[in-house]
DNA sequence: CGGTAATTTGACGCTAGTCAATTCATGTGG
DNA sequence: CCACATGAATTGACTAGCGTCAAATTACCG
């Protein structure tokens, strides 16, 4: 079996801390984290209501597994984890990587129960947001619901770029894509955008992008070689943004 | 230049049938086009109202091109088109294939101008409904906006299932999927689902799936080698769908 | 500090891409 | 209605890139 098993075991969430809102107020991620539109208008006041931020978990934690039961939405507020799902072959398929200020469990939207797992990479908190509750809320308010419309246009006019973007990429575009991707994340949740960290593991990067591991290590040497980023474990510098851009540009230069 | 070159350069539609509303009545696709549980409710009849119908155009005629201010939405009514973009390479991207009840133009819906071309494949008649008339109801009609939503989420979803499905299949297994997809499709509008006529380029299905030109014969060879289907230049019949989806399912066995 | 997992590195084979030639469709005009 | 022209599809030969297997090295956690 080629990937990593959860360290923990726990299938559910526990309690979280305490339940008082307006709790985005203090969050210094709040002008990142909620709708644009939506600062300080009625709807922000009613969404925040229903946020209640949980205590730091461990690395290896699962905020729900795949055929659970949907309870609720979580935005994440430190830390990192992966979505992925079991395939027919009873292997897996990581979907994608959520770091602060990104949703999850919009994908199940639709569905009585989850339709993915998600795992903590690393030690980390997110938010919570009652299934049920939000739901009413979107019933009841449509300028929120045009957000969350908004939202997931984007979201779906990045799974497509991803799709037809990697299909005909080499190792090598598709690993510079991807760091790029990341950094572009880190930078608007104002992190440092030419540091990262990378808390997935090789299998996990090879596996959203459709390689091996062992070629996501020699991909990350070849850019290194290159001059455009200093890889040190799951430590990563970009040096040359630019040169980085370049190589995940040019495929298929017909 | 690997790309078709489309045979009919005009910018945009000429102005349809006659503005009769209500035609969605006498259309046998009816039940499979309008979203489900709208089928005789007043969001229907207005939403109806909206759709108008055209006349049949030549293949290779353009629903509307990258970068033109969006107008309008449009269904598929009979025959097929694509959808691409060209992307910093001056490549062609093959986002998908359209069939009758299938919706052109939401990927656009969130942007002032179109964000893909869309060619037809074939002589095909589609009906159109106008963008700010749409989004006028959309305001107006909660139902309705829901109705767009889990729309939306789906195609969501399918597009997802395909990144990451994809991603780790050999060329045969593109294929076999592909082609099981295309079949489920025109099962859901009525076609046979064992009759396939692929209107599509194999340059096309290639870049699709992320292939060679070359790759799609070859695959279709084996697939038809193996038994599972017929092929006759655009036309594949399937002949043992159990062997077909066999083959697709059978992805990174680890 | 020891044990385990993750990552890197090397060797090798296979799949799919590329280039080129040929066959096959399609549509056009005589 | 047929001959021809044009582009699509197929087929073959060769090559490059990535996957796989295995071994070595490093990082991590108790």
């Amino acid at each position: 079996m080629a990937t990593e098993m959860p360290l923990h075991q726990r299938t559910s969430l526990p309690p979280g801390g305490a339940r008082r809102s307006a709790t985005c107020d203090i969050c210094r991620l709040r002008a990142a984290c909620l709708p644009d539109h939506m600062h300080d208008s009625d709807a922000a006041r009613s969404l925040m209501g229903l946020i209640v931020p949980g205590t730091p978990q461990p690395r290896g934690a699962f905020l729900y597994r795949q055929g659970e039961p949907r309870r609720a939405f979580y935005l994440v507020r430190s830390g990192s984890a992966k979505s992925f799902q079991i395939n027919e072959n009873g292997h897996e398929d990581v979907m994608g990587f959520h770091f602060p200020t990104d949703m999850i469990g919009a994908a199940s939207l639709e569905h009585r129960q989850y339709t993915e797992s998600v795992v903590l990479l690393e030690r980390s908190t997110v938010c919570e947001v009652s299934a049920t509750d939000l739901e009413a809320l979107l019933r009841s308010d449509a300028s929120l619901l045009h957000s969350f419309f908004s939202k997931l246009m984007q979201s779906f006019e990045a799974e497509r770029h991803a799709r037809v973007r990697l299909h005909h990429a080499s190792a090598d575009e598709r690993v510079a894509d991807f760091l790029l991707e990341l950094s572009d994340r880190f930078r608007a949740i104002g992190r440092a955008e030419q540091s990262l960290f990378l808390s997935m593991s090789r299998y996990d990067i090879a596996n959203y992008l459709g390689l091996a591991a062992e070629t996501i290590s020699r991909a990350l040497g070849r850019l290194q070689d290159a001059g455009a980023i200093a890889v040190k474990g799951k430590s990563v510098e970009i040096l040359m943004r630019s040169a980085l851009h370049k190589i995940a540009e040019r495929s298929a230069s017909a």
